[in-house]
RNA sequence: GGAGGAAUAGCGAAGUGGUCAAACGCGGCAGACUGUAAAUCUGUUCUUUCGGGUUCCGUGGUUCAAAUCCACGUUCCUCCA
């Protein structure tokens, strides 16, 4: 069995994890794809050593800030952890809000090989689009970075059409957590309002180092506070943005959750979260026999 | 009290007689997604039984035709007292 466990930010998903892990000698392997850096631990909401309660935990912190990471990293990591857990006859319970590192890892998705990689840089977006019209093949013609990958994925000797979503695994379980939209956006509020001044103490330092990579352009809750620190937006007009984009994310998350996963949902309640935890136990006790 | 200026869709903002249900931006909603995915890109956004219907502060007027011109009123801003 591998459990996944997923969802929108802020529903309570860490909580869960560790709760399942114990009950059935698990171990976690995060899916979230800003939380393998070190040191991005507020803004992430990372899981604490205190709330892992002795579960073991993995693909967290396993990248510097300054390093690059990405869906093809995770897939092998990934899949080598899942192998790892499962020798020791534990369970891999996957827990994390990026829908694509959960489908690459577990579905087969594949990518190309390292050394078909190319760089496109010198092309421009016309001229991309104009070597891709000698294929034959539907292009999302604005989306640069998708041209150029899809390209590369066209010349190399190796393409092949491949056979969407087919699971890698059997019995895999994929949870996901819910709320409703009003109830998801104001936690997501209150957990800024909550973190924001440690979050501003934790980007600071990489701001004052003069980091610009990946990692801390694209994390929301970082990108916007070196808006901030470059003194371009003020403290409040930051705070408001972070929460925008965090509903924005919220809500792509569940464009792709809807339309590119099978989950089973389950709506959090927050008053007692031991009902949802039992609730979806008994869902997996179902699933089981 | 006097002199000017402004009022446009959820917000900001173009438009100054017909081609205006009204550019554009933001926000909202929805979608795509095979090595940046908390990224990148796309569609949609007055209303409708898809024929149409009701809009550009209000009322009245000019005109074949008004968001656009005129009159009065309302609110707001700036300047002078």
């Amino acid at each position: 069995m591998i459990i996944v466990i997923t969802g929108p930010t802020a529903v309570g998903k860490t909580k869960l994890s560790v709760a399942l892990a114990k009950i059935y000698n698990g171990e976690i392997i995060n899916a979230d794809s800003t939380q393998v850096y070190k040191g991005m631990d507020i803004g992430t909401a990372k899981v604490t050593k205190e709330e892992m309660e002795g579960v073991k935990h993995h693909l967290l912190d396993i990248k510097e800030v300054e390093e690059d990471y990405s869906v093809f990293d995770y897939q092998k990591d990934a899949r080598c952890k899942i192998e790892e857990i499962k020798s020791k006859g534990k369970v891999p319970i996957l827990v994390g809000g990026t829908g694509y590192y959960i489908k690459a890892a577990l579905y087969n998705y594949i990518f190309n090989r390292e050394e078909e990689k190319k760089d496109y840089n010198a092309l421009s977006l016309e001229e991309i689009n104009s070597l891709l019209d000698n294929y034959d093949i539907e292009v999302d013609k604005n989306n640069r970075r998708r041209c150029e990958r899809l390209l590369e994925k066209l010349e190399s000797d190796t393409y092949q059409e491949q056979n969407d979503f087919e699971l890698l695994y059997d019995d895999v379980l994929f949870i996901g957590l819910t709320t409703s939209r009003d109830i998801l956006y104001k936690r997501i509020d209150q957990r800024l309002d909550d973190m924001f001044i440690n979050l501003v103490d934790e980007v600071k330092p990489f701001y004052i180092k003069k980091y610009k990579s990946k990692a801390l352009q694209t994390a929301i809750g970082y990108k916007e506070l070196y808006e901030f620190f470059d003194n371009k937006k003020t403290l409040k007009e930051v705070n408001e943005l972070i929460k925008q984009n965090s509903r924005n994310y919220a809500k792509k998350q569940y464009t792709w959750f809807n339309n590119q996963m099978d989950i089973k949902w389950f709506n959090v309640d927050f008053d007692n979260f031991n009902n949802t935890i039992n609730e979806i136990v008994s869902y997996i006790e179902k699933k089981q026999n």
